[in-house]
DNA sequence: AAAACGGGTGACACGATTGTGACAATATGA
DNA sequence: TCATATTGTCACAATCGTGTCACCCGTTTT
């Protein structure tokens, strides 16, 4: 299990939303949900997701016309699309994928045919997750081998932490609370307990503690946690 | 980049001929384009293309027996190809790659996935077929004879178990997750379930044995499979 | 000074993930 | 055609990871 993924459904019907956020919830997606373009935006502009489920009848603007301003932005260019269309409506598919949608399902579709598109079109939009090495204070994390070294000595970590130390080391010298880091971890809607965090905390440190490197993981009393490298 | 590459697409239908050429342009490809198969068969020997894009239903020859052209000249045998279907036509695919296809796409499909898709292919067809011996800490594998050996052991090793050794030895020390796996080595059009992958890493490991390689390969716990030499 | 608070830490039970042998279906080759 | 390999799945076992909790100890508040 990689990073946790964000998606967005933008939907008017409300039974559809809730079969499909059942759906993803069971399968470890988080959800955020839009009932028109307007609501769709804000949303968008709140958090970026890693993909869109627009349906084409939407009241007001078209979804055809959302996609449209998406691919307009530089932000949202690379967000992918898929498409809810209704039975048989041939054009909306064509002139969907004209749009930029990166795959359609017709309505009514299953679960199971829901998950199968929505895990494709991840994969296929986002190949590379980032870059190289992210090295802070002589501390290494290279995504692609999925290694950490401290100085020399490597670093055994547990998957969770990895991700923890993954997260605070694209976001040095800032700190994060309880909530924001199982918010960015965990997933939004992930019930866990804050304190659960500490233990994450404390877990990391112990495996850093070979290396030297732990110490680098500051406790900010009644904030949060924040990795740093100044004392 | 450093090489351009030459696309032929080989359809019939003209607006899809222009979508597709305006989508490869942006991207950086030369795009040669044919309406049938006689065409087609000019364009080739004028300019050997680095893919093809084959639209399964043509007139006059089918796209299926162009494949089979294809594959039967010394010259284009290498020249891989993506088809392109009507949805739901599952005989199409399971012919089409009998015949020789790389990969298809089923209409309509966005400008997106082509060009997923075609990187996809183009990427597994050339840097595979140079062959010289690749050596990891000992291990070495030879493409051409398809024999391994390790230390000075031979491995006795089943084709699934050869591709994947020889592909984690092509990207050593990089974790690569069961999808992935299956996408790279089983390829695209293959429905396999993800713990097949496991099963084929464990007869891998038992070749490995008798020359001590095994080991090589380790387990990401909650990621995937890396071949690394380092502990 | 006592109480409330915030965080560190070890233990533990549950669920998730992976290893592994067996099996049926299929492909391959003599 | 028959014998042999190969392959994908499954069921079960072995491990490992995770979230909670209880308890401790300093710090802050009353």
């Amino acid at each position: 299990m990689a990073l946790r993924r964000t998606i967005l459904i933008v939907e008017d019907e409300k039974p559809i939303r809730e079969m499909v956020s059942f759906a993803l919830g069971r399968a470890g997606y988080d959800l955020v949900e839009a009932g028109d373009v307007t609501e769709a935006f804000e949303q968008m502009s709140q958090k970026l997701p890693d993909l869109v489920l627009l349906d084409w009848m939407l009241p007001g603007a078209s979804g055809i016309e959302f996609a449209r301003r998406m691919k307009r932005d530089e932000l949202t260019r690379d967000v992918p699309i898929v498409m809810l269309t209704a039975r048989g409506e041939e054009e909306d598919k064509v002139s969907g994928l004209e749009a930029g949608a990166d795959d359609y399902i017709t309505k009514p579709f299953s679960p199971r045919e829901l998950m199968a598109r929505i895990k494709a079109v991840l994969r296929r939009a986002s190949p590379e997750d980032e870059g190289g090495v992210i090295e802070v204070a002589g501390l290494k994390l290279d995504p692609e081998s999925h290694r950490v070294v401290g100085g020399d000595v490597d670093v055994e970590i547990g998957p969770t932490e990895f991700r923890l130390l993954s997260f605070f080391m694209t976001h040095p010298e800032r700190v994060f609370s309880r909530t924001q880091l199982l918010d960015r971890i965990w997933g939004r809607n992930a019930y866990v307990e804050e304190r659960t965090v500490d233990v994450h905390i404390l877990r990391l440190r112990k495996a850093l503690l070979p290396s030297g490197f732990d110490g680098l993981i500051q406790t900010v009393r009644g904030v949060g946690y924040r990795l740093s490298s100044k004392t």
